[in-house]
RNA sequence: GGAGAGGUGGCCGAGCUGGCUGAAGGCGCUCGCCUGCUAAGCGAGUAUAGGGGCAAAACCUCUAUCCAGGGUUCGAAUCCCUGCCUCUCCGCCA
């Protein structure tokens, strides 16, 4: 959300910045009811004013047994009006706020702008993308010929999208979860969270997935909660309508979860085995800090994802965004892309982005630089450290042999009772 | 799911027979004084948001806020209704 007042002083900055992410929002009509609210304001306010003064006076007339009623009789008429006129200032605010909402964040200035996926840029890629001397073959086969994967069974039990790990398979998945969750409360310094996966409609509306993204997430009728589509939205509302110390800050969090997403419409390209599903897991990392740092605080999020890639040696590559790939919150973020030897291209792993003060307004998360002083909005950040399902993809097709096994990353071996190659079964 | 209790400022905690109560008192914190030595005492201050005054800050002023939303009333933290949340007991379940 941005500041009223600063759409108000900045209508054509915030114009161009909603054409620039492609995003569509009324500026115009948020400036002219935003006049017509102040104008609300000022003479429902003196009305106030003047039923308070007369309320004061009705109790002094008593005490004082002189009769109030003529008093009586012309306060109420200002209590009719200010109803009125109240209804009327509400409904405004109500019409402004549906507007203000929809207005998405600024892209930061390092941010280029760009219409869609085609103008982001790579800053850097690492790692040999490697050559094989056999036919590779892609996750899907690898997963089914080792059994450590079935997507069919999924199917059945839920729907396609909803992948079944199984024997060293589900031990591959836990391993990596547990050793980014490690990596990043040893090595960087983060606090575990294990959040609840259902979230309610106020944190949905904090973190920005609401409204736009309602059609995209699971939804259950009977309690009105969604099932999150990341961890980043119960981690970040954990300090809703809270006011932080200086001292808390910066906050660290970084929580495993499942994650779900209806993906509506995106039957067709890109959606087989594990490269477009329902419910996959990721380990999220949360940051809240000052507005001064979030851009230094941006570049430490990318370089303590990237380092899990490294430790697992996959290679990757990073890529910036332009405004108009950029999600609705977000000021600026980078996509970690980790190679698939089997698609012959980049599959995004893992977003890091910086919101500044978008998520805080809507969830009203600020701080207090010293005691006394006014509270300022956090910055948030978020990014993925990483998501298991496209590093699966990448970690079974790059590590795979001629036989059909797959290499287990070192670093990864102490997770698995110290196997250092699944193999078939059969 | 059934029965009951409750949600007040950074925290604790009054008020809840409706009227200078934005809210006693305490703790914490900040500043000053005194005193001086791991302490105590004294004084002052200590919410947030919005509107207006202003180019802006400081400041002044008004309005709102005692979980949220409605209602009653000249006037509500105080009365009534609805919702949310917390706690206790019972039931059910992992």
């Amino acid at each position: 959300m941005l500041d009223l007042k600063f759409i108000r002083e900045h209508s054509q900055a915030v114009k161009q910045g909603i054409l620039a992410k492609g995003e569509m929002g009324d500026v115009d009509l948020i400036l002219t009811l935003d006049e017509e609210r102040r104008k609300l304001i000022h003479q429902v306010e003196s009305l106030k004013k003047e039923r308070n003064d007369h309320s004061k006076l009705v109790s002094k007339y008593k005490k004082e047994g002189k009769d109030a009623s003529e008093l009586i009789q012309s306060t109420k008429d200002i209590s009719i009006r200010i109803k009125k006129l109240d209804s009327r200032l509400s409904d405004i605010e109500e019409k402004i706020f549906t507007q203000q909402s929809k207005i998405p964040n600024m892209p930061h200035e390092s941010t280029p702008i760009g219409k869609d996926a085609s103008d982001n840029v790579e800053v850097r890629q690492w790692g040999d993308i490697p050559v094989f001397d056999f036919d590779i073959l892609d996750h899907l086969e690898l997963g089914e010929r080792l059994d450590i994967l079935d997507f069919k069974r999924g199917g059945k039990v839920t729907g396609s999208g909803f992948p079944v790990y199984k024997g060293m398979g589900a031990r591959l998945e836990r391993a990596l979860i547990n050793f980014m969750l490690d990596i990043h409360v040893d090595r960087h310094g983060y606090t575990e969270i294990f959040p609840p996966f259902v979230a309610n409609r106020a944190s949905m509306f904090g973190t920005g997935q609401l409204p736009k993204l309602e059609e995209d997430m699971y939804y259950t009728k009977k309690d009105d909660l969604f099932l999150i589509p990341t961890a980043e939205v119960p981690v970040t509302n954990l300090h809703r309508d809270e006011i932080l110390t200086a001292d808390q800050i910066p906050v660290k969090y970084v929580a495993y979860s499942a994650c779900f997403r209806r993906e509506a419409g995106s039957y067709g390209k890109e959606t087989r085995g594990f490269l477009r599903v329902h419910q996959f897991n990721k380990v999220e990392m949360v940051n809240f800090v000052k507005p001064e740092d979030s851009y230094d605080f941006h570049e430490q999020l990318l370089r303590e994802a990237t380092e899990i890639l490294e430790l697992l040696e996959i290679p990757y590559r990073v890529i910036l965004l332009c405004s108009g790939d950029l999600s609705f919150a977000a000021a600026k973020c980078y996509d970690i892309e980790t190679w698939s030897p089997a698609e012959g291209k980049w599959l995004e792993a893992s977003s890091v982005s910086n919101f500044e003060d978008f998520q805080a307004r809507r969830a009203n998360i600020r701080f207090r630089r010293e005691r006394g002083a006014k509270p300022e909005f956090v910055h948030t950040l978020n990014g993925s450290g990483l998501a298991t399902s496209r590093l699966m993809v990448s970690l079974l097709e790059n590590y795979q042999t001629d036989e059909g096994t797959i290499i287990i990353p070192p670093v990864l071996r102490p997770y698995l009772g110290g196997l250092d190659v699944i193999k078939r079964k059969y």
